[in-house]
DNA sequence: GGTAGGATGGGCT
DNA sequence: GCCCATCCTACCC
């Protein structure tokens, strides 16, 4: 995917990205789930409270890998939105593994594949591998690297709020593949809206 | 099927 | 010192 063509509004970025597909070396997956984080006004966004050592890269140049650490335990892997100087990222919630499956379940201390491999925030940076030695790699080439479809699969997109927020909670900024077995949590019904 | 609690460390008040 | 954009285990229906 061109740098270029990360450089778009978060929730539009964020749309754009499910179906892609994240290869680090070996293993590879394909985006079933994000969230945006926007800037100023959004308090859920890290980059809210200001540009910090930790949220500098979110006010860079899109197409960077934003990383960190939480709950002391769990790496989250965020895709920079937007232009430079304006703050805006993608979560990315689950993927589908693709290639490296054995490698990704032994990540994961797994015996066999299945669902919870890579179906959360926490799961699939572990099994790939994406760690917070990533940060502020760009993503459009090297060892690190998002790719689009050549053509791009045909699903329905489902919009909910976000997951584990206080802030802004009900702003509608997670975006589903709808129906998909690797998606970390079945939306509620009440807050589905739908899209091609 | 469900939920309660603990692990664990960096960032920020 | 408190708060997390989480996950897993234990335990209880």
């Amino acid at each position: 995917m061109p740098i270029e063509a990360f450089a778009i509004p978060a929730p539009e970025l964020a749309k754009e990205l499910l179906s892609s597909v994240i290869m680090h070396g070996e293993t590879a997956g394909m985006i079933v789930e994000t969230e945006a984080y926007l800037g100023g006004e959004d308090l859920a966004a890290h980059s809210s409270r200001g540009l910090t050592d930790r949220t500098k890269v979110i006010f860079g140049p899109a197409g960077r890998a934003y990383v960190y650490l939480i709950y002391g335990m769990y790496e989250c892997f965020n895709v920079v939105a937007d232009l430079a100087g304006t703050p805006g990222c993608v979560l990315v919630r689950a993927v589908e593994p693709l290639c490296g499956l054995k490698l990704m379940c032994q990540r994961r201390k797994m015996n066999e594949p299945a669902v919870r491999l890579t179906n959360g925030p926490g799961k699939l940076t572990r099994a790939l591998a994406i760690t917070r030695r990533h940060y502020g790699l760009r993503l459009d080439k090297g060892r690190l690297v998002i790719r689009r479809w050549r053509t791009r699969p045909i699903f329905e997109t489902q919009v909910t709020p976000r997951v584990g927020i206080s802030e802004c909670a009900d702003w509608p900024l997670r975006f589903v593949w709808n129906g998909h077995p690797y998606v970390s949590r079945p939306p509620e019904a009440s807050c589905a809206g739908s899209c091609s």
